[in-house]
DNA sequence: GCCGTTTTCGGCCCGACTGTTTTCAGTCG
């Protein structure tokens, strides 16, 4: 429901700012807020009274009345006269980079455009060159949006797996140039999906990295360029920003461009109430620099303990940070193990047991589970013999790797009625089992959810593996009644896993977060294939910052492999 | 439309760039 509510909000915003336009941008801004508030809820709406939902920072008495419109009636009045007003396609002209509430209104008013193919016919017809604030510039501009975006107006966001090995191959090819290169934005929050990427460099000397930028391998085509702000695209179409900053202002600008905009806006607020003044190139007092060199300085300087990037989000981090009572989230040198790791007995895996281990090892684990596919997963599941030379294997190798202590497990599957590979007799020899859905993702809601708990109700199940079965971009994820899900990982003290495969990071982080505040535990894991792989927990952590989740809630923070079934991991203590 | 240990009314984040203008509006991030 507060989903629902939510992107209500959001259209509300967006159609408020189309009618007013920027005189009510504070109407507009109020609206988003709101919106964001009710993602941010711990309780469903639909629960709340009206005087609940004024109590809530972001949400008065207009939008508190809506809400309760909503909820009682399933319509809001005032969106529905709103809709009424700008039908969908008409309101997808918002989305041609170029346009916005003013010129959108005035193609409406004087050309009649009412749609994006409407706009295109304008514009082979040569109408917007004479209106009154474009030209034939802007005529041309529009005419290449389009072309770009093919028929729908909107930018796609892109799985962050697409994207990060070109914003990381981009940054590399930039170094030397100047102090630092990096990637900024949506990127460096870490959010599953990005629009593009923004790069960052700090330099005296700007010319050499604007001119080096321009003949990057992965730069196709340089749309746009300043002094100190360049914008590209790369030969798939992705769009990249390329800003070179003083040296001195670095930490300003990156903050600056890490976002998200709703915690810039927080931020500056904090620097007003101080008589200050913040912007990319600083916190000023004036002309005096309060800070700037660091991202560090500036949040010491506003009163805040530092944000993790993938918690900037206003979504409660500035109140907590002001508080000085920020969890303290998990870090990748906190991981002791990885309980999720495969090797080349089941199929799918590239490398050997001795691989693989030497990797653990390697990465300093003090505990490593081996968890290969089980023999109902039949490309490349083991059968019970498999399984049983597989640990025999491991139990010679073990005084090789001591003191790292080296887990038998299995990756089970988990039957469309909860059941799992293996009888229980033969199941109670593992030292640790992780079990995920590896079929029939479109189960209904309610039978997809039955056969989750029935699964973790089984004592050998210690953890589900990848509990939403989403490829980011690529398969949804399946149905599940996720409240009913927390409270059997409660009950059953089973840890739901944040899978680290860029294409996965499932645990969903808004998830991840209702999770730990209900006492789950949570275990970050590779999933590793080959060796290399294990090095993927670095996302994972950084998806569980997004989830806020601290260290002692991910059960391969700790420093002994998991031995009994643990303890609800916030008992006794207060929620984070 | 929301909000208030300086406010219940008067504020509400900031700057760059573009293209249209000839001093600035609109858009973007």
């Amino acid at each position: 429901m507060n989903e629902t509510v939510a992107r209500m909000l959001h259209e509300l915003a967006e159609l408020t700012e189309l009618k007013e336009g920027s005189a009510q941008a504070f109407r507009v801004r109020a609206y988003e807020n709101a919106a964001r508030a009710v993602e941010n809820l711990d309780r469903d709406v639909s629960e709340m009274t009206e005087k609940e939902l004024v109590a809530v920072k972001g949400i008065g008495e207009s939008i508190a009345s809506k809400i309760r419109e909503f909820v009682e009636t399933g319509h809001i009045a005032k969106l529905d006269e709103l809709r009424a007003e700008y039908p969908p396609e008409f309101v997808e002209l918002l989305h041609v980079p170029g346009l916005g509430p003013k010129r959108v209104q005035a193609l409406r008013d004087e050309l009649g455009v009412q749609s994006v193919e409407g706009l295109r016919h304008a514009i082979e017809a040569g109408a917007l060159r004479d209106l009154p604030g474009f030209g034939e510039k802007t005529e041309q501009n529009l005419a290449k949006a389009i072309e770009r975006l093919g028929m729908s107006g909107k930018e796609v966001r892109r799985p962050i797996a697409d994207v990060l090995p070109v914003a990381t191959a981009i940054v590399e090819g930039l170094e030397g140039l100047g102090k630092a290169a990096v990637y900024a934005g949506s990127l460096r929050r870490f959010r599953e999906t990005i629009g593009d990427v923004d790069v960052l460099v700090a330099a005296a000397d700007h010319r050499p990295v604007v001119e080096r930028f321009a003949t990057l391998p992965d730069i196709a085509e340089v749309r746009a360029g300043g002094e100190t702000k360049v914008t590209a695209s790369t030969s798939t179409g992705l769009q990249v920003d390329l800003r070179v900053v003083d040296p001195d202002q670095f930490g300003a600008a990156l903050a600056y461009f890490t976002g998200s905009k709703a915690h810039n806006i927080r931020m500056r607020q904090l620097a007003i109430d101080r008589g200050w003044m913040l912007n990319e190139y600083g916190l000023f007092d004036g002309d005096r620099v309060v800070a700037a060199k660091t991202e560090q300085d500036i949040y010491e300087a506003l009163g805040l303990e530092f944000v993790p990037p993938p918690m900037r989000e206003d979504t409660g981090e500035i109140e907590r940070a002001a508080r000085h009572d920020l969890p303290t989230v998990v870090e990748l040198e906190d991981l002791r193990g990885d309980l999720h790791v495969h090797t080349d007995w089941s199929g799918d895996g590239r490398a050997t047991l001795e691989e693989m281990l030497h990797g653990a090892k390697e990465r300093g684990y003090a505990y490593v589970a081996i968890t290969d596919h089980g023999k109902n997963l039949r490309v490349n599941g083991l059968s019970e013999e498999r399984m049983l030379e597989q640990r025999a294997e491991i139990e010679k190798l073990r005084e090789r790797f001591a003191p790292m202590v080296i887990l038998h497990g299995s990756e089970l599957n988990i039957g469309t009625d909860g059941s799992l590979d293996y009888d229980d007799d033969f199941l109670a020899g593992f030292d640790w089992c992780v079990a995920g859905v590896h079929d029939h993702f479109d189960l209904p809601k309610e039978q997809q959810t039955e056969r989750l708990i029935a699964a973790m109700r089984h004592p050998a199940v210690r953890a589900i593996a990848h509990p939403f079965g989403r490829i980011i971009g690529r398969r949804p994820p399946i149905e599940l009644d996720v409240e009913a899900v927390l409270a059997a990982a409660v009950e059953t003290r089973t840890a739901l896993e944040i899978n680290s495969h860029l294409q996965r990071l499932d645990l969903p982080a808004e998830v991840a977060r209702r999770a730990v505040n209900e006492g789950v535990r949570i275990i970050i894991s590779s999933d590793a294939h080959a060796v290399h792989e294990l090095g993927n927990v670095g996302y994972g952590v950084q998806h569980a910052q997004r989830g806020w989740v601290p260290k002692q809630a991910v059960l391969n923070a700790q420093a002994g492999p998991p031995s009994e079934r643990s303890e609800r991991w916030g008992e006794g203590t207060a929620a984070p």
